[in-house]
DNA sequence: CCTTGACCTTCCAGTTGCGGGAATCCCCAT
DNA sequence: ATGGGGATTCCCGCAACTGGAAGGTCAAGG
């Protein structure tokens, strides 16, 4: 299977792929002419990690889980730990996003957004000493 | 007044504001001896991108905010815009990221984190058919 | 006068996780 | 032979900085 086949398998685009070889996350085959050949064990933690990524999990965490994986005596405390301190930079993520998107809603809806130049918007860049919700 | 108190003036690296010359968001002029020399207006700009950068506009955002700033001609409605294309990616964001934290949670929860290898975190990853929340 | 230390300068490299694109090679079909 | 669709490597670029090296400047103290 060449790596076309293995994007389309896995959902992950041929230059990830590579990358994720170049990093050593995984290490296909090769055949006599240089092509990448991907077995069942090589698309199995392209998904894996695939997945991994579409959680948030970083690259580095992604390599820790794939051991971890492979890793038949792992304790999975060791899985959870990882996957509790991920979580704690989602969630500390959500609540800075939150506090921007408060925020700005108060901005956008005190703007007239009209043609006029007075915009609460651009006085509250400008100085804001904190008194954005009146 | 040299970059380090403009620094301090401000709560931004002085690092950043030399980056900031360097993309052109701010000109301070030059001692003799080549030292930035910041005045009131410039102290006031990096303020307003601080802020603007705080609220989590990018920096093109930020170099269009304060072309309006300075626009006294300007229209509201142009600096709403800008604000709202910028809730719009910022709710995006907290929605995937809420979504990561749901499934998170759920692996998290289901996964005893004790000494034994059994893990339902690296089995959903394994394959993941999309049964994560039972 | 010299040194010390705190500044300041420029420039270069690295971060994260890839994506774009060039130049080249390979394989199969016509 | 030639065309098209793979594949390969390599290097640059992104966003928004951060760190560090190598060196210039300045004021205070001995």
């Amino acid at each position: 299977m060449n790596i076309g086949d293995a994007a389309r398998a896995t959902g992950l685009p041929a230059k990830t792929i590579r990358y994720y070889e170049d990093i050593g996350l995984v290490t296909p085959a090769r055949d006599d002419n240089g092509y990448r050949r991907f077995n069942d064990n090589d698309l199995h933690k392209l998904g894996f990690i695939g997945r991994a990524r579409s959680l948030g999990f970083t690259i580095e965490d992604c390599r820790a889980l794939l051991a971890l994986y492979q890793d038949k005596d792992r304790a999975s405390a060791d899985v959870k730990r990882i996957a509790q301190q991920h979580l704690e930079l989602v969630d500390a993520k959500i609540t800075e996003l939150q506090a921007m998107r408060t925020t700005l809603g108060h901005l956008i809806e005190s703007c007239a957004g009209d043609h006029r130049p007075d915009c609460p918007i651009l006085a509250d860049l400008a100085v804001a000493p904190g008194k954005e919700a009146s």
